[in-house]
DNA sequence: TTCCAGGGGTAGA
DNA sequence: TCTACCCATGGA
């Protein structure tokens, strides 16, 4: 049993990122509440295929650690990846600093880094973050699951399960193989189009990690892809910790009716108005709008 | 039956 | 840039 423990920072929080978000729920992660504990059946670069289980490790001082465990065929030269693969997953590369600066003349905000709000939970991929994401799009939160489940028989199985499919996997069926499968109604045109991109070299997405692309030029690129509107670009950005675009969805809006509009119905502009002051992290600010209700009274949230 | 969900593409103005 | 209309799927 491979066994590691991994360094955070002090405002890093375990819980607040597996509760950052949706993605939590979506396999191939699986959550033990009881037992604060992310698993993973997780496929390396090589093929094999890992069962991956973190956990907090516990705090000296300021410091605080993820205990890392995997089953399966893991030899010390997959360490590297293994680190390399949960310090994405829990974005624990991303600095906060400028964030919660700009939070602490907010106090409406004041929550957001006293529970050290604001990292999101990723795929260990560019690519798994964007099917889940497309798979979102224009459907419920139950189908998205739904679909998600019914996409992990087309990867490589294993004892633990089936792995996230690779889009060359993807690409090699045909689309109406691949619809009777997911069941992903008009998206899986898109999704089969995305896989082909990748798969023949066409689009290189998991280049987007390099934080060095500026902002505009990339959600340009996302855009382009059929399928991606401004929502799912703008969780695509989100995810890649570009924070300079909001993603308005349903929820966006909803969220944004009852902490800014009194109840009211806003329009897209009066979103976009309202956020606009936040600069580069208007997106995040709005998505903190989103999560304020699961930590009012401090109380971490249930689901 | 109709509406709508963590929307998006397209044609036509 | 803005608007109507279409797009599978499944639950309410």
């Amino acid at each position: 049993m491979f066994s590691q423990r991994i360094l955070t920072g002090d405002d890093f929080d375990f819980q607040t990122v597996i509760d950052s978000h949706g993605w939590v729920q979506l396999a191939p992660f699986a959550y033990d509440r009881a037992a604060q504990r992310l698993s993973r059946v997780h496929q390396l670069l090589d093929g094999r295929i890992i069962h991956l289980h973190i956990h907090a490790d516990g705090n000296t001082n300021r410091d605080s650690f993820l205990r890392v465990e995997a089953e399966g065929d893991v030899f010390p030269a997959d360490f590297p990846e293994i680190t390399e693969t949960v310090r994405r997953i829990m974005a624990l590369d991303w600095d906060m600093t400028g964030f919660y600066t700009l939070l602490r003349d907010l106090p409406a905000y004041a929550w957001v880094e006293q529970n050290r709000v604001g990292r999101l939970l990723r795929a260990p991929t560019v690519w798994e973050d964007m099917v889940k994401t497309l798979l979102t799009t224009n459907t419920t939160w139950r189908q998205t699951r739904e679909m998600v489940s019914r996409l992990l028989p087309l990867g490589d199985s294993s004892p633990y399960g089936d792995a996230f499919p690779r889009p060359e996997q993807i690409a090699a069926l045909s689309l109406e193989d691949l619809n009777a499968q997911v069941r992903a109604g008009y998206r899986a045109a898109y999704l089969h189009a995305f896989a082909a991109r990748i798969a023949s070299g066409d689009l290189n997405v998991e280049g987007w990690i390099r934080r060095d692309i500026d902002s505009e030029t990339l959600y340009k690129q996302i855009r382009s892809i059929k399928g991606f509107g401004d929502y799912a670009a703008g969780s695509i950005m989100r995810l890649l910790n570009h924070h300079d675009r909001l993603s308005i969805d349903s929820v966006a809006r909803d969220a944004f009716m009852k902490v800014h509009h009194n109840g009211e119905k806003p329009t897209e502009s009066h979103i976009r108005a309202h956020y606009d002051a936040y600069g580069q992290w208007r997106g995040l600010i709005l998505w903190m709008d989103i999560l304020r209700d699961d930590y009012r009274d401090g109380v971490p949230p249930e689901s």
